[in-house]
RNA sequence: UGGGGCGUCGUCAAGUGGCUAAGACACUGGAUUUUGAUUCCAGCAUUCGGAGGUUCGAGUCCUCCCGCCCCAGCCA
């Protein structure tokens, strides 16, 4: 169904360099951490991954891939309210079917509770953390702001014995939640914020969703994360910009644990336009069934991406592409579909079908006669060969095909204009039948036999070709068509229903498929000539009766003709 | 506002004092085409947020200014 691996066997694939990049070549150069690179992505289970995650992915394996070095899968779980285990497994999924391969390296940060809570103790055995009886909104109020500085707490200089006493009953599960924390004891004037001494523990009586009520204490991030990274021997802990100010407090807490000490690197994270990609949003549309789930095809998951018909292999060129740096940026849409159509374009089985149907009658076509005409599977890969498909009196072409009046440029069918089938014959249309209402039911027309497909063409050339299906042949199933799910070009700047493309998804009932489509499998993909790259649905298709999603249209110049009038 | 970052073509992005500032996407022509697709060919930053300065030479170094992003969770 996927072969992960297609688009890097490319002659021309070069690999990615960055500023990140560099700096681990100069570390090796230097002889750092003995040559050895150890990178790790570690998402917290809390959601689905989307493309901005791919980014980091991509980054963190490749860069482990590129030095012959190891990239672990670590979920930071650090706070069981928000994670559960539906995420770790969408999770595992979508980072192997984007063809990454973390071998027995799947860690968890609640695998190291049992030493975090040790050097907690040491910590404030050493005098550098303190147990807090000031409530949350008290404990901002001494903070301070970004320009005066923080206060003390009352409880900053209890004795070392009190606190370990206090630490301990909090473990035990003696206080309520938000009654205590414990906090390290830095610098309340600290002009950063992460230094005003930042909580390292709080009490959470929750479930968590792997070690159950085991603890009702839970570390925070930045006192988890560099020690975690510390723990798997990572050499290289790379996040996104927002972390930049906690890189001193990763430090601080391994130094002053005197453990072996990863350094973090920061980079810009991903932001497209029309997309949305804050977890906040994300959630919201899933949750308010706006979509239809984490892996509705509008949204840019991976799962959604893959549901959609997008290729691994796609993803990973547009992560290449896109670059690693410390600007923000937003990247044009457009680069992910051309990756997408560049592979679909060599890879995808060109077949026909019609999504909005118009009949058509060959009038001098005799009624009984149906024809197998020969069609190519892909004129990017002669090797795919060809097939047959049937070809009759009555047959379907696509609405948006024909114009009763149309302009100059048009080189589509119109009343007494010659156009080609596809494969097939050309024909002229002779005659409009119309219902009461005035509405185009049909186009009576004449095929010329001396131009079947492959033969010259008896001295006539058309501008046009179009695709068609045979109706008595056709296979009739549903097509959903996605566009984008919002409208605005900056969506994450908008709060929601505002931001929203009321057009994101049109389904269109009784397409009319050539006949050979009915057996395609769930998650085979296709170019339905001249309309876009297609997937049979994994989810809604049933053996013999495939649904459709279109991936993406094909570029379309004559549209902008038109736009531009 | 204190601190931390960032500003090179419409959008990403190379560039680490010395050839006419890479490349990709987008866009604009034109050729081929039984997909208005694909493919091909051509065009597309005398200038690097701005102003000064150092230098034989500056996108790269210095000074000042301007703009944008992040931080005041017991989220990550």
């Amino acid at each position: 169904m996927n072969d992960p691996k297609s688009k890097s066997e490319d002659e021309e694939h070069v690999a990615p360099t960055n500023f990140i990049h560099k700096i681990i070549e100069e570390d090796i150069a230097a002889g750092k951490n003995d040559g050895r690179v150890h990178t790790r992505f570690p998402p917290e289970p809390n959601g689905y991954l989307h493309i901005g995650h791919a980014k980091s992915i991509c980054l963190n394996f490749g860069l482990a891939e590129q030095f012959g070095g190891k990239c672990n899968l670590r979920f930071d779980d650090t706070n069981p309210v928000k994670e559960e285990e539906e995420f770790v497994h969408s999770i595992r999924e979508d980072v192997k079917w984007l063809g990454f391969d973390w071998a027995d390296r799947e860690f968890y940060a609640s695998d190291y509770f049992g030493q975090l809570y040790e050097w907690a103790i040491k910590l404030i055995k050493d005098g550098k953390a303190y147990v807090e009886d000031l409530s949350a909104d008290e404990i901002r109020e001494y903070r301070g702001t970004l320009s005066e500085p923080g206060k003390n707490s009352p409880h900053r200089d209890r004795p070392v014995e009190e606190n370990l006493d206090l630490f301990a009953r909090m473990k035990k599960g003696e206080f309520p939640d938000g009654a205590k924390v414990l906090r390290a004891k830095i610098d309340m004037a600290s002009p950063n914020l992460n230094f005003r001494d930042p909580v390292l523990y709080r009490i959470l009586h929750a479930e968590h969703h792997r070690t159950g009520g085991e603890w009702c204490i839970y570390p925070m991030y930045d006192w988890a994360h560099g020690q975690s990274d510390s723990i798997e021997g990572i050499t290289h802990s790379i996040c996104t910009l927002e972390f930049e100010d906690h890189r001193p407090l990763y430090d601080w807490c391994l130094d002053t644990l005197g453990v072996y000490h990863p350094r973090q690197y920061e980079f810009a994270r991903l932001n497209i336009t029309y997309t949305v990609l804050s977890k906040r949003k994300l959630l919201q549309l899933v949750t308010e069934k706006i979509v239809n789930g984490w892996d509705d095809p509008r949204m840019p998951t991976i799962s959604g991406f893959r549901r959609r018909g997008f290729t691994a292999a796609a993803i990973r060129d547009f992560c290449d592409r896109i670059g690693v740096a410390r600007a923000n940026s937003t990247v044009d849409l457009a680069l992910l579909e051309f990756c997408l159509r560049e592979e679909l374009n060599k890879t995808a089985p060109r077949v026909m079908a019609v999504l909005k149907p118009l009949k058509i009658v060959l009038t001098n076509y005799p009624e009984d006669q149906v024809e197998q005409l020969e069609a190519e599977n892909n004129p990017e890969q002669p090797e795919a060969g060809s097939r047959q498909i049937p070809f009759s009196r009555e047959l379907y072409i696509e609405q948006e095909d024909f114009m009763e009046d149309p302009p100059k440029k048009f080189f589509r069918l119109a009343p007494g204009k010659e156009v080609r089938l596809k494969h097939a014959y050309i024909i002229k249309c002779e005659e409009v039948v119309k219902n009461d209402a005035g509405e185009i039911t049909e186009l009576r027309c004449v095929y010329i036999p001396e131009t079947k497909s492959g033969q010259a063409n008896a001295g006539m050339k058309v501008k046009g070709t179009l695709h068609w299906v045979s109706a008595p042949h056709a296979y009739e199933t549903q097509v959903r068509l996605y566009d984008n799910l919002f409208s605005e070009i900056e969506p994450d700047k908008i709060e929601i229903p505002g931001s929203l493309n009321p057009n994101s998804l049109e389904v269109l009932a009784d397409c009319k498929l050539e006949p050979s489509l009915k057996d395609a499998k769930a998650g085979d993909r296709f170019q339905f000539l001249r309309m876009g790259y297609f997937i049979a649905d994994v989810k809604d298709s049933q053996p013999g009766a495939p649904i459709f999603n279109r991936t993406t249209p094909l570029r379309d110049t004559w549209a902008k003709v038109q736009k531009k009038g």
